[in-house]
DNA sequence: GTTCTCACG
DNA sequence: ACGTACGTGAGAACA
């Protein structure tokens, strides 16, 4: 049986309006209904595969109800100036998804729900309509289904006849009747007074409908007896107005509801005016590819043999350029095995499939060493770490590099993190592509990277950022690559023995939290210990989150006087942290094949230029308190007789703050060589250096803090522990002492909102595009990024520059040493004993001398047998 | 998938 | 009158 959806649109969109937030694109439409009527529909298409499709909508403010009953929808608000003007830009959407939309002048979109009802039942097609209106209720047959909204847009309830008869108590037919007994306030359809939902349903039970009602006035009690009878033609009324209509003029051709491929073109393009990046991102995979399709593509074959591929490497030698990308399908290049590798030359491009057999697919890839090891063999590709750890990984080489799309895409536009290419493709060509899932698919990509490098290099150029990519990012993805191949060993030992040990404290610490709350319940739900600190025990509330008490460790703190259970919880979440997160969590990463954990570098997530670090997160392992600092013990050298070595640079991002604001007494504090924050102290406290106490250094440090964070008042009283007058005060008496920091912190974000920018010293971008927000709070927000992205993102330049020029040392000197990882302003190595005197005065020199500041950089190492007892190295 | 909490620089 | 420090990633709960 054929199946047809028709959709109530009008009272669709109505939902859509008042569910979601007002949404608006950047130039000012409202596009909230917009958004919830398109993914509700796209859902129900999803869900219900329909054979046909339409949308009512009414047309014309008078309807044929209003001839009858002047005062039809007289109480109805308007159709709110929001929400008007985006009726046309839905039928828009139906439009460029060739879906028919039903209209009829002075008729409701109901009324044509109706008539396409009647005439699909006649013709033995099954019906759902959709709406937010229960009137549809009145349509459900059981040919015919409705699928109503209960609340918001994504929650719909479905109805069959025996469904409206459970929930009201009537009979789908009834529902007219029901609605001339009662009335209905937001059509303003008055009913009978005095009978309300209770006594329709139950007079309705009796006798049917309206008529039989007046027909029997005889058997129904005196006072329900007269009420009929004065308003019986109200009534009568009532039931017309809520009638759908029975005899609307228009012809339903059922041809011309049939379901259609959309105009993808003319969706794309509405979508991205109405900036809906998600939708176009999901149709984006929905889509149909249309380029180098292997059935149609004469360019195109598929690599399996030997011979094959020594024809094309042979053809590959020839052009001397081309791109390729190894199918991972999402896997890690950690484990990735290799089974498809997608070249493009030229025009042309071809997929290489690997045999599973390791000696077959060892002698293929060894073929393929001349062109990818060999320098002068121009390559690109999208994400050149991820494909040297995969060579590597095989005992390939990968060099000559020159292009790589992710990489490029980040430093054109660092609000990209981890781009697709897929998503490049839409961004720089307009191409909307939807990659084959075969092995075709890899081919079809490699041309892609191709085609998206070509305009990535110009705009690279053009935005002065070629130097950036090919002397910093792009060799620092090797340096990255090799740290993530080497990976970092854990005493497992220590790890098992930890685990246990926390074990039985978090057992212990359990059973007392439950004991002292009387009861047990999910200790990890910050919901339900909420209830029971805040309903149960009527402990003060200190702070609430968007959904209900807050219970973090600020607010346990503070709770910590009154109940013994904060502190215990505040016991009991340090220990569940340490052990799921760094304890079992870091266990389970260990690689097996290795014994090591590989993380991965994320080199195109952060908005500022700094790398990320994942699966696991070594960026993050616990320092500041002891008992995390157990975990750090577990790190340690791969080898026997070997340590480990930390060096971090001092005050970077202070250092670079006095540089790139050339405030002469900051400058001056940091030539003295001294500690900062007690420099500062002095400074703005008006002491001498010898006087400042512990409480002002640490008063001093946060003010330091929060000058390189974008500082406020209030925020600046929260983390030093004074009042925000107090605050307000070392703010303005830090700017009085420090005036250059001031006017480079008032130039940067006049400079930003004047080039819609920030630059790092080694121009890195960040685009700002919150500096021109009408929101207040949206627009401080960018002015503080404005300010800390070059800063914070300049500490990253000069450490990653700090990195490839080790790199470069240690591989010079035939060092053995072997850098593992970064920490943003560290760098962690693992080494032979003997070469402790070499490396830390290669490290110290290459750290420092990096870069020429306006300020010295300084940098401590320590040295230890594991990544927690260090000792400083002169 | 979003929210809360908490680990780091 | 309102909600704030900047940049991240992970685990658990809950919808």
């Amino acid at each position: 049986m054929k199946k047809l959806v028709i959709l109530d649109g009008n009272s669709l969109a109505h939902r859509a309006f008042y569910a979601l937030p007002l949404l608006r694109t950047t130039t000012g439409y409202f596009t909230n209904a917009v958004y919830g009527f398109t993914t509700m529909l796209q859902k129900i298409i999803r869900q219900e595969q329909p054979d046909y499709l339409a949308v009512a909508f009414d047309a014309g403010r008078i309807t044929f109800r209003h001839e009858e009953y002047a005062d039809y929808k007289a109480h109805r608000k308007a159709t709110p100036d929001e929400l008007r003007p985006q009726f046309p830009l839905i039928k828009k959407v139906l439009a460029a998804m060739r879906i028919p939309v039903l209209e009829l002048e002075s008729y409701e979109g109901d009324d044509l729900i109706s008539e396409v009802v009647r005439a699909a039942e006649k013709k033995g097609i099954q019906v759902l309509i959709v709406s937010g209106d229960r009137d549809m209720l009145q349509l459900v047959t059981e040919q015919t289904k409705a699928l109503i909204t209960r609340k918001g847009i994504s929650d719909l309830e479905c109805f069959t006849p025996e469904g409206v008869n459970e929930k009201y108590g009537i009979t789908p037919s009834q529902v007219a009747d029901y609605k001339g007994l009662k009335g209905d306030q937001s059509d303003n359809i008055p009913g009978v007074p005095g009978i309300g939902a209770k006594t329709a349903v139950k007079l309705l039970q009796q006798f049917h409908s309206v008529e039989e009602c007046l027909a029997n006035l005889d058997q129904l009690t005196p006072k329900m007896a007269a009420l009929l009878r004065e308003y019986g033609d109200q009534a009568l009324m009532s039931k017309r107005l809520a009638t759908l209509a029975q005899d609307v003029p228009v012809r339903i051709d059922f041809a011309d509801l049939k379901m259609e491929q959309p105009d993808y073109e003319a969706l794309i393009n509405i979508f991205q005016q109405l900036e809906f990046k998600l939708l176009l991102k999901n149709i984006q995979e929905e889509i149909p590819s249309d380029i180098a399709a292997p059935d149609e593509g004469e360019d195109f074959c598929l690599i399996k043999t030997k011979p094959e591929l020594v024809d094309l490497i042979e053809e590959l030698k020839e052009t001397g350029e081309f791109a390729f990308c190894f199918e991972r399908n999402g896997i890690s290049p950690h484990s990735a095995a290799v089974s498809v590798l997608g070249v493009a030359w030229g025009d042309s491009c071809v997929a290489i499939a690997f045999p599973e057999d390791a000696k077959q697919q060892g002698e293929m890839l060894a073929l393929l060493d001349e062109v990818l090891a060999g320098p002068d063999y121009v390559k690109f590709c999208h994400d050149a770490k991820a494909e040297l750890i995969m060579c590597r990984r095989h005992g390939l080489d990968l060099k000559g590099i020159k292009g790589d799309t992710m990489l490029g895409a980040y430093l054109l536009n660092s609000s990209l993190s981890n781009p697709e290419i897929e998503d490049l493709s839409l961004k720089y060509l307009d191409q909307v592509v939807n990659f084959a899932q075969d092995e075709t698919g890899a081919a079809q990509r490699a041309l892609m990277i191709k085609k998206v490098w070509a305009v990535l290099i110009e705009a690279l150029q053009r935005d002065d950022l070629a130097d950036l990519f090919y002397k910093l990012e792009l060799p620092l993805s090797v340096v990255l690559a090799e740290m993530e191949i080497q990976g970092v060993k854990l005493d497992l030992t220590r790890l098992e023995e930890m685990s246990r040990r926390l074990s039985k404290q978090l057992l212990t610490l359990t059973a007392d939290i439950y004991a002292l709350a009387g009861e047990g319940f999910n200790i990890n739900s910050p919901r339900q210990l909420g209830q029971i600190l805040f309903e149960k025990l009527k402990l003060p509330v200190i702070k609430r989150t968007k959904t209900g008490y807050s219970t973090d460790a600020e607010v346990l703190e503070k709770l910590a006087p009154l109940h013994e259970i904060p502190s215990k919880m505040l016991e009991y979440r340090q220990l569940t942290k340490l052990k799921s997160t760094y304890v079992d969590g870091l266990q389970s990463l260990v690689n097996t094949r290795t014994g090591k954990v590989h993380t991965t570098f994320n080199q195109t997530i952060t908005a500022t230029g700094r790398l990320s670090s994942t699966e696991p997160n070594l960026q993050n392992i616990p320092v500041r308190d002891e008992l995390g600092r157990e975990i750090r013990s577990a790190f340690i050298p791969s080898e026997p007789g070997w340590i480990l070595m930390a060096a971090d640079y001092s005050q970077i991002e202070l250092r670079v703050l006095a540089h790139m604001s050339r405030d002469s007494r900051l400058i001056a504090d940091f030539q003295h060589g001294e500690d900062i924050h007690t420099r500062t102290a002095a400074t703005i406290f008006g002491v001498a250096q010898e006087d400042v106490t512990a409480d002002l250094r640490r008063r001093a440090k946060g003010i330091n803090f929060g000058i390189i964070y974008g500082i406020t008042d209030y925020g600046l009283a929260r983390d030093v522990g004074v009042s925000r007058e107090e605050a307000a005060r070392y703010i303005e008496n830090y700017f009085l002492q420090y005036p250059g920091v001031k006017r480079f912190i008032e130039e940067t974000i006049r400079e930003a909102r004047e080039k819609g920018y920030v630059q790092t010293l080694l121009k890195r971008r960040r685009y700002l595009p919150d500096l021109l927000s009408s929101n207040r709070n949206v627009r401080a927000f960018g002015e503080r990024t404005a300010m800390n992205t070059p800063i914070q993102g300049s500490a990253a330049d000069i450490i990653k520059m700090a990195m490839l020029r080790i790199h470069k040392d240690l591989q010079e000197k035939s060092l053995k040493t072997r850098l593992l990882l970064q920490v943003h302003d560290e760098l962690i190595f693992e080494l032979p004993a003997e070469e402790l005197e070499p490396l830390a005065s290669l490290v110290r020199s290459g750290m420092e001398n990096v870069i020429e500041l306006a300020v010295p950089l300084k940098v401590g190492i320590e040295t230890g047998p594991n990544w927690n007892d260090m000792e400083g190295v002169e």
